[in-house]
DNA sequence: TTATCAAATATTGTTAACAATAAATGACAA
DNA sequence: TTGTCATTTATTGTTAACAATATTTGATAA
């Protein structure tokens, strides 16, 4: 069952998005992508379309796709959209999970802490996404869990813009708390600990400054006068 | 300001979606879209691309595009994600209906019932639409509108699948209730209503029954045997 | 009639070439 | 140097032809 050459396109760069390695603002080039996955570029002109439509990736006419910059308001959107999904999610997740989906959550919150420890960003949003998207599973609802998905993807292009360096991701002992609850059984306080962690984490963005001006593949590459690279 | 080929036919197709007058199962063939819109396949792709994207159209790999069947499972996934986004919709709307809002969803009530005694169910169902939609529009979070949007699409999807006969849409007394209590501004009377309308939308589907077989073009200009068509 | 199968047809998937537009380069003048 | 403009280059948008895959059609046999 392999996936078409438009899902993996659309999938690597999800991914690449979930973990920042391509921050907002990125100039994803037809040709470079089509270079990349060894397809022709109609394929990658659908998978670009996909993208725009879950709101991922901006489409310029004539000017190409971007990575999605969330302005403020729509920072704001987001996380309110967040709350009151994931509440409802806590709701219906409540007393629904199994051994294994408590022994997989307790597991990644260890992964999160090493990652953070070994400070690789990378695998530290990783692991804190997935947290939300198990839970998001447990509570069994397929449009839900998309709307999340899409969500907190749009969610970790908004901390690498407005967090002040290192303070982005989620607190652990907070995801810590939230699967003890989800074991016990809790549905009122379950649903008060994600509203609470969702605030928590929007409380830490820092909208005063103007976000990072987005740099392209080349700008990437030249050093900015000033700023010597190691010595 | 003119919307590319491809935003055309995103939106004719969703409008024909929300009239109800492409089916669930409807096959959306690629020449056939190409000509009516005259523009070329590529366009085509890319807008059925971006209607998967939005779950309303069914990518069959080598088959084509179809108008999405929701399965009895994900009409209840639907209609529990619109209770809670609409709650939280009806929560942020209290108390911010401007006048003219409150005379577009009066207006919007009239003209529903128009429609319905006249027996013209795409206007019926246009009205009711835009009912739901204004009020997402008021409560003023675009991430919200758009979950919403896409949902009311896949409901009318659900009703022409899962509804008896004419039973279906919203009743009219519970919109002029919803508007009274808007503009009162009793938050939680505004979201129990919500809450409730939704229910009782829902709770005149039924399940019991398969769907009707999706219809081909031709099989829908075939008229069935035993059917005379006027008298 | 009904079932089976091969040929014919239609549809989707892929590719390459071309046109239209935007971005980058470099010459020129102040 | 710095700013402006024409030229060049690169990128996006469009189109048509072709290949691969389904579907339909019609013939044949039970």
């Amino acid at each position: 069952m392999k996936d078409s050459p438009e899902d993996q396109i659309v999938n690597a760069i999800l991914d690449a998005i979930a973990e920042q390695r391509l921050p907002a603002g990125t100039k994803l080039g037809e040709q470079a992508l089509s270079d990349l996955f060894s397809c022709n570029r109609a394929n990658v002109r659908r998978a670009l379309a996909s993208l725009a439509a879950q709101q991922v990736v901006e489409l310029r006419p004539n000017r190409g796709a971007f990575v999605m910059t969330p302005s403020p308001k729509e920072a704001r959107d987001i996380f309110q959209a967040r709350r009151a999904i994931e509440r409802t999610i806590a709701r219906h997740a409540s007393g629904q999970a199994s051994a294994e989906d408590i022994a997989f959550l307790r597991d990644n919150i260890l992964e999160e802490a090493e990652a953070r420890k070994a400070g690789d960003k990378p695998a530290e949003l990783r692991a804190s996404r997935q947290f939300h998207m198990r839970i998001a599973q447990i509570a069994g609802n397929l449009v839900l869990e998309r709307f999340l998905s899409e969500l907190t993807m749009r969610s970790t292009l908004i901390l690498g813009l407005y967090s002040p360096t290192g303070s982005s991701s989620c607190a652990e002992d907070e995801h810590d708390r939230i699967v003890d609850v989800l074991e016990s059984g809790d549905t009122d306080e379950l649903v008060r600990l994600a509203d609470q962690h969702l605030r928590h984490l929007e409380a830490g963005l820092n909208f005063d400054e103007p976000p990072a001006a987005p740099m392209s593949l080349k700008e990437q590459l030249m050093v900015p006068r000033g700023t010597p690279s190691a010595g």
